[in-house]
DNA sequence: TATGAATGAGTGTTCATTCAT
DNA sequence: TATGAATGAACACTCATTCAT
């Protein structure tokens, strides 16, 4: 009986697929301007069988955002060990940025789903989900960095972190390669800017 | 001949009425989801009348960024003389967030036309132009402070500043009162800590 | 008491100045596409004093096509006398031929309602009137020249001459001058060639 | 494996069902004053399926203007061998009129896409490649029994004949079926008239 | 599973007409 | 009379979603 497991690997290519094309039109529309018919063409695939997969846009959505979660995770991991946490503070922010940039980079339609504000109200929560993973990458860096810090300032300045950096993202990503480092300098230095105090409270 | 001041003040107060009412949709449904129809009826007011007065939806929205943007300008203007520019470097940002904020606050519908990156490709002119204002503002302000700055370094430093707050400034005006000026208080450690380098260079 | 007759020369004028708008737009935009505030507009009045002397649209193009009838009736008195029935053919369907083009000519609207195919049934009216003016015109003629022609061969033979020429008018009027003469005589021929065996059979 | 074919033979008689009733539609209504969604209804179908084969109302006239074209063309092709060319006048003006008229009576559409001037500037197009359709047809026949003619006369006088035809069609088609052969032996004696001076000059 | 035709409520916008002033 | 703001039904068109095949 070969039958179920090719035809679960049929179901999770077409989920890729569909979670590709979503991707390229999120990036070419924005959330809101896409529509599933644009998705489904893209796919190659009619839009019934999209709705096979996914119950509705948003469903699409958190997938594509839960995508986009495991890969950032993925890059943090490859980007961290536990000697990292005490290197000079540009130099671990620096760390926190580029994988974040580069996936960024490979993955177009991920700004439609991190930085919009312009969600509907329901996508906000995964949207949000993705910012909370995010900030808790960062916190989990800052808690290895200072240990003594009490958990809610961990929070509180993970999630500003986290903000600045969404904020200058949309800049970086979206200016062209040539002058991509001048804007990550800047990034990196407001985050710095922002750190230091805690550096030497601490 | 009371007559046609009367008129054009009646056409005065329907145009403000319309644009309360815009605001308050696009606070509650973002630009895009907004409907003419919704703002009319908010507006206690047929469709056909709100297109005597704008052209359009995007109109609609330009009148509304205009209206922010001299909101904002005038809150700006009351909160600077040429003596703060060299106050301490805190108090300066406080006096830059402040108003800000204020406005936000306010006008519900602002964040819908500042933050978003989900509006047509057209209306991201009047969008734009709101955002530039206000990096306008900022650069005035750092331009006062480091006469020295050069002109490119002045724009760079005011456009990120200024992302920084925009950044922020969803938190701080989506949180509670009470625990807001918790949330400032962290942007204006973010903005400090990102012009002290600057500060002491100078 | 001079009140009323000035009230009334004004409002004359105002007939006057309205219809003049009338023709204007129709002959931009057509009768359906052309609108009642663009009449009201182009006549430098508002809409609600319009409709203080038009019914409704359709009232205006009904006047106007009255309008149309009596400089038609003019220019055909101007063009015909009891000598004129038994000219030559050629020559007296020259006679028809000229007025018709130039009140044509000089008003750009009649075009819109005495062509068009497309107006609403209601309007089919006034229109047919206009129409019916000037078969009866062409009838009056043929009855000059052919006393003996049965009335109803003279109803249809003038019916079919006026919608040759109706046909043939929008090609000559949208013309430009230079060429326009070029299909004035093939209208003519087209006249002679149909009315030439009535010519030979009386 | 019939589904395919099956799904596009559903769509093929859609497109017909939908032809048919914007066929209706304009007939009852004139373009401009046709609804898209009366036309669905009328097709028995919802407004988003008519959107489905058609990008839009213009379309729907461009292919009804074709299909119109389409079956002129049979309905000449019929009727005309190289033999008919030179028949006499009468009987090959007969032939011209015939199939034109009966294409009209089976299509009440026709008339609403042919004669009407107040089209919207864009479907002036597939009206004109309509008309020009007809005059190609007649330009034909024409070049066919007088070889000599000069290729600009040709076109003139297959324009004017054609215009003269398209101006009775509408009286022709909308008389009752018991008087319409008097008109058409009109129609028959004016274009006779204006083609005889071409007979004898070749 | 996959298809793609079908749905239909909803969108931004228009315009003939009315009416308070 | 004259104004012009106000109306609101109607229009062309869209799109997330369903469903017969």
């Amino acid at each position: 009986m070969p039958e179920e497991p090719r035809r679960q690997a049929r179901g999770q290519r077409r989920m890729v697929q569909l979670l590709d094309a979503a991707a390229v039109v999120f990036a070419e529309a924005g959330y809101a301007k896409a529509t599933t018919n644009a998705i489904a063409k893209q796919a190659g695939v009619s839009p019934g069988t999209l709705y096979q997969f996914f119950a509705n846009k948003e469903a699409l959505a958190e997938a594509l955002a839960e995508r986009y979660r495991s890969e950032l995770a993925a890059a943090h991991a490859k980007a961290f060990d536990p000697g990292t946490a005490h290197l000079p503070l540009p130099e671990l922010v620096d760390r926190m940025i580029r994988p974040m940039v580069e996936v960024n980079l490979a993955n177009p339609g991920f700004k439609a789903l991190f930085g919009s504000g312009d969600l509907p109200d329901k996508l906000t929560a995964p949207t949000r989900a993705l910012q909370r993973a995010v900030i808790g990458r960062v916190a989990e860096v800052l808690a290895a960095r200072y240990p003594d810090l009490p958990p809610d300032r961990l929070e509180t300045t993970a999630a500003v972190a986290t903000q600045i950096f969404a904020a200058l993202l949309g800049t970086i990503v979206s200016t062209p390669a040539a002058h991509r480092e001048r804007w990550i300098t800047e990034l990196n230095q407001a985050l710095v800017g922002y750190l230091t105090p805690v550096d030497q409270r601490v």
